[in-house]
DNA sequence: ACCTGAACACCGTTCAAGT
DNA sequence: ACCTGAACACCGTTCAAGT
C-alpha cells in the first residue's frame, strides 16, 4: 500500500494506472458492474472524471484492464508442480478460471465484454494450449479445445453470477423459470425443473467440463 | 406489414409491441447494439421516448422480447420429421441456435445479456432437453447437457460477431492478438496461432459441439 | 506533466398535461 | 387510452486553461 513504486520527484501522482484499476475492481466488488462508471472511480481516485483519459483511452480499455487483472496469478495457480495428467491439468486450469471470475461481482461480465491480450490472459491460454499439445493433440486441436474450455467456462459463470443477483425489485431467476415453465406445457423441462432451478452451480460446471474432457480422450484414442 | 392484427377502433395505435420489437431487430441490424437506443427507436416508430415505456417498463424488457423474437421458429426448424439419432438431433439444435442468433448483429450480445423464458426460448430449451431424455438419459443429465450445449453455442458466437466487427478504427481481432503472441514468448499459443487467428469459425463451433455431444455418448455407455 | 473546470452530445426514465 | 413535452439525474468524452 505505501508508494514503493513511485519513482517520480515531486508531488506523487494522484492517479497511478495500477492503482486505478484495483480501486475500479474494489467499487464493481461494492456496486456492480452498472454503478460503475468513470465519474465514480474518479470520485473514489479523488480526481475529476477527465483525468482518467491520461491514462485509459476509453471505459472499454478501463474494463480490458479489469479483466486482465482479474487473472493475475492464473497461469501459475497450480505452481509448477504439473501432477496429474493432462486431463486434471485442464480440468484445474478451467476450475481456476472460474475461481478467477467468481472472485469479483460480474466478474465474468465483464470478462465476456473484453478482449484481453494481457500477459496474465495469454500465459493461462499458452499453458491450457500447451497441456493438450504435450498430451498428443494436434495444434489445431489444442487451440480449438482452448475455445471450447474457455467459452464454456465464460458461460457457465455468467449464469451463475446473473442468477445469484437479480435486478432489485424481481424475484430471483429460478422462481422466474418455474413459473414460465409450469405455466405452459413443457413436459420436458418440468421433469427436469429440479436441476434447471437448482443454485448449486458448481455440480452443472463440473458436468459440462467432464463433458469436453471426456470427448477429447476419445478424439486421441 | 398491413393492420390486421388492430381491432381498436378509431386512430390505430402507433405503437404495437410486436412491431416495435422488429423495428428495433431492424435498427441493430443496421446500426448494432451500442446505437440502439430508446430514443432513435421512438424515432424509428415516429414517436416520443417515453412512449415506448407504455408497452416495455425498461430497456432491458425490450431487449428480453429481442432476444425471444430472435428464436422465433427454431423448436421448429427442423420440422417434426426427427430424423436422425439423437447425437445428430442435439447437433441440429445447436446449429439451428447458433445461425438465430447469427442472424442478427450483435445477436449473440443481446441473447446473453438477458434471461428470456418466453415460448421460443421454453420449446426449444424442451426439444433439446427431450432428445436427451428420449435417447435414455437421467433427467439431472439432460438439463445439465442443455447449459453445456447452450453455454458453448452463446460462447462461440459471441466470440464470432465480436471478431467479426471489431471498433471502428482499432485493428481487427486476429491481428491484435498476432501481434500480442508474437511479442511475448508463448510458444504453445504462437504454434497454435493459425487456427487462433482462423476466421472461418464454424470447425471451431463444431469441435466444441463434437467434443461434448461425445462426451454426451461415452457417459450412456 | 498532470489535473481542473466546464462543456458537448447524449442517455434511461418519469410524469403531468393534452387529445 | 395513448401519446406529447419537458424535465430529472445522470452518462462517456474532449479540451482549453491552470499549476
Amino acid at each position: 500500500m505505501s508508494s514503493t513504486s513511485t519513482p517520480a520527484r515531486g508531488r506523487p501522482a494522484r492517479l497511478d494506472p495500477v492503482r486505478t484499476v484495483e480501486t475500479a475492481l474494489d467499487l464493481l466488488d461494492q456496486s456492480g458492474l452498472e454503478a460503475l462508471t468513470m465519474r465514480r472511480l474518479a470520485d473514489a481516485m479523488g480526481v475529476q472524471a477527465g483525468a482518467l483519459y491520461r491514462y485509459f483511452a476509453t471505459k472499454q480499455d478501463l474494463l480490458t484492464a479489469m479483466a486482465e487483472r482479474m487473472l493475475a496469478g492464473l497461469a501459475e495457480s497450480d505452481g509448477e508442480a504439473t501432477d496429474g495428467d493432462w486431463c486434471e491439468q485442464l480440468a484445474a486450469l478451467a476450475h481456476a478460471m472460474r475461481a478467477a471470475l467468481l472472485a469479483h461481482r460480474d466478474g465474468a461480465r465483464v470478462f465476456a465484454g473484453t478482449h484481453s491480450t494481457g500477459a496474465n490472459t495469454l500465459r493461462f491460454a499458452d499453458r491450457l494450449v500447451g497441456v493438450l499439445r504435450d498430451a498428443g493433440f494436434t495444434d489445431e486441436e489444442a487451440a480449438r479445445a482452448l475455445f471450447a474450455v474457455v467459452n464454456l467456462t465464460v458461460g457457465h459463470t455468467l449464469e451463475e453470477q446473473a442468477a445469484r443477483q437479480p435486478e432489485s425489485g424481481a424475484p430471483a431467476a429460478p422462481e422466474v423459470l418455474r413459473a414460465a415453465v409450469t405455466a405452459g406445457s413443457y413436459p420436458h423441462l418440468s421433469a427436469t425443473l429440479p436441476t434447471l432451478t437448482s443454485t448449486d452451480f458448481t455440480p452443472h460446471f463440473e458436468f459440462g467440463l467432464g463433458l469436453v474432457t471426456e470427448g477429447l480422450r476419445v478424439r486421441r484414442g
